[in-house]
Formats: structure tokens, sequence, C-alpha cells
DNA sequence: CCCTCAGGTTAACGACCGCTAACCTCCCTG
DNA sequence: CAGGGAGGTTAGCGGTCGTTAACCTGAGGG
């Protein structure tokens, strides 16, 4: 795919502040006026790119979902027939990824779902759901031994783990994003394995 | 320390309702005549219990933060010269307890912190700092070659595993309590034990 | 038997917030 | 060069929310 040069539109600015308000102070803690303000215009002006203020948390959630989604069907199929645990490392790889580089849409992604109108949130869960299962898949290939409800259970708390980056303080007290990452990495399989091990 | 068994006082009714409710929907999402009608009372009866929608959430957040580092230190002071692997399986222990039986305010605690006035948020991150230490002691003395800044990474990483279980479902769904607690402190031990191997 | 007071009630105020209306100003294009 | 749309602006409306004021009530004590 190509990578990006062009400046970001006015559309990809709002959504990135808007994204970084949300997830500082919460999505009913945040006024238009403020993100109008984080990107050079007042209130008002927003409405010439969005509905409203709901659109925004619609679309960065959903943005994100997908994007979780497709990532992983995408390295699920780069590496078919591959054996489970490089499977996983991938999963976990591209997870972390975006934990590390999107703190701000992971904090949202489970933070704010409850605000958005039905439809949407059904559909961020639907999304969601299907990540999740796909995790579960190649867990359970990988530790047979796991009950489905306890495969699950572990997923979610895999997801707890890599998603706790935004409590690991700002980006510039850490190690380093690589060893940060290669941590990550250890822990979560670390627990993958503690998990698929004695009774299920 | 006697178990109670009187009848809760109207403050602990409040407390715990406007725990769920800001969980479920967060602080600004929850107006006072909601928690007031949780209680069966109208919103601003619940002025002669609290100074404001604030107090509440401030008492609710430095109440667990304070009851998690008490456990914590109990537990430290109970398991004196015991071996490593014995006081951190107790801290795991505690912790899961309480993110089990106090899902809500788990849920609180690492997301409406900024909503608190500053005198109050700073006490309550001293306590969490505090019970972060302990804990990174603790891990240190088990795994002397992980580095400092590592080990914190590790325990607030472990902390979102942990604190993972409001996202489990609800509490019907789950393999039980006891087998939930079980994965969960398995998947802790696991995590330590891969984040202390290898390169630090 | 009154007084007090804890613990409620309803009415209402002031602030804030999301959103709309009305208007303005470039820039592009036929 | 006219004109029209994209992308702003400010003023203001309507609703909500936290909080206060004023009032009520029932139980306990001197």
């Amino acid at each position: 795919m190509a990578t990006r040069t062009d400046a970001p539109t006015r559309r990809e600015q709002i959504l990135k502040e808007a994204a970084r308000l949300f997830a500082e102070r919460g999505f009913h803690g945040v006024g238009v006026d403020e993100i109008g303000a984080a990107v050079g215009i007042s209130g008002p002006g927003l409405y010439r790119h969005f509905a409203g203020k709901d659109a925004m948390l619609a679309e960065l959630l959903v943005g994100i979902s997908g994007q979780l989604l497709t990532g992983a069907k995408r390295r699920l199929a780069e590496a078919d027939g591959a054996a489970p645990e490089a499977v996983l490392d991938s999963l976990i790889e591209g997870h972390i990824d975006f934990a590390l580089d999107d703190r701000p849409l992971i904090t949202l992604h489970d933070r704010e779902l409850d605000r958005l109108r039905d439809t949407d949130r059904k559909l961020v869960r639907q999304l969601q759901r299907q990540y999740v299962e796909l995790w579960v898949s190649v867990v359970r290939r990988l530790y047979p031994e796991l009950t489905e409800p306890s495969a699950r259970s572990a997923v979610h708390s895999v997801f707890g783990l890599l998603n706790s980056t935004p409590h690991l303080g700002r980006p510039g007290s850490l190690p380093g994003r690589g060893t940060t990452a290669a941590l990550l990495h250890r822990m979560a399989r670390g627990a993958f394995a503690a998990a698929g091990t004695d009774r299920p």
C-alpha cells in the first residue's frame, strides 16, 4: 500500500483532535467549541464537516473497529498455512502497533461505546466480536485444551494487557518503543501459555 | 474485623448506585436526578448527604485507591518473610477479588480520575503510585533481572489484564467465579514470568 | 406538648452546551 | 467578470444540568 505523504485533510485533523480530547476528558466532557479550537476554527464551523458531535465519535469508533478487524484478516490471510505460533505472534504484533501508535483511539475503543446511537453501536459491537472470534480461533488452535469460554476470557484479558499502554506514562518516559513492544509481546505470549496449561 | 450485618446507610446506598451509573455512562453522562432516583429520592435530596456530585466521585475514587493500598499492605505484612512467589500470589489474589467483586469501581478507577479537583486527584494518584511501587518491589525481588522501568510497565500491564473483568460479559455468562479467578491468576503469573525472562 | 432537626420535597436560577440561522469571503470556473 | 459553492464567522435559541432556596414532615426528647 502507498504510504501517504499528502497533508491531512481538515476532516482528518478534526477526527484526530477529537479523539485526543475525548480520550482525555470523555465524550461528554468535551465541547464542540474546544474541538473546533484545537484545529483553529470555532465550534459551529465543525458542522461543515460532520453532522454533529455524535457523528464524530461514531466515525472514530467504527473506524477503529474496522481497522483492527481488517488488519487482523490481512495478517491471517498472509500467514495462511503458517504455524499457529506465528499467526498468533502476527496478531499480537498488529494489536501492539495499534495500541502504541494510536493511544487515544485505544482508549476510546472500550470507554465511549455506549454513547453511540443504537445502529452505530451495533455495528461497532459486531466488528469487535468478529475481531475477538478471530483471535479465539487462533488461540484454540494453539492451545486445544482451552474451552471456548476460557479462550474468549483469555483473549479479552490479553486485550486488557495490551491496551494498558495509555497507563504506561508519557511516550518519553518509556524505555523506547521497541523495548516496550517486545515486553508487551512477551507478556501476552506468556499469559496465553499460562492460560493454556493446567486445567482449562 | 467484624463482617457487617447491619443495613447499609443511605450514604452507602448512594455511593454504590452512583458508582454503577458512573461506570455505565460516565461521570458527565449521569445526572444527579438519576442518582437520586436510583435510591428512591429525588435529585436535590442528595445534597443532604454530599456536598455535590464531584464529592461523590471523589469519595469513590479515594476509597478505591485506599482500599487497594491498605489491602496490599496488610497482605504484605501477613506474608512477612514468605517466598516472593507467595507474596506475589497474595497480591494478585487481592486484586482479583476486588476486580471481580467491585467491577464498577474498577472501571471508574482508571476512567474518571481526571474529573476530580486538583487536591483530590493528587491524593488518589499518590495512593495509586504507592500501590504500584509495592507491586514493583515484589516483582523485582522475584525477577531481579528486570529493570525498574520494565517492572513498572509489567505491573501496569498486568493491572490492565486483571481489570479486564468488566469486558468479560455479564457475571452469569462466565464459567463461574472460581474458574475465572483461577484463569486470571494463572495468566498474571504467566505474564510476569514472561516479562522476567529473556533480556529485560 | 412543643421544639428541633434529619431528611425529604418542589420551584427555580444560572450556566453551559449542541446546534441552527444568517451572513461573509475567498477561490475556482464557465 | 459573474456567480456559486466551500468553508468559515457570530448571534442566539432551546434544552439540560448542578445547585440553591424555601418549605414540609415525622420522630425523639425535655
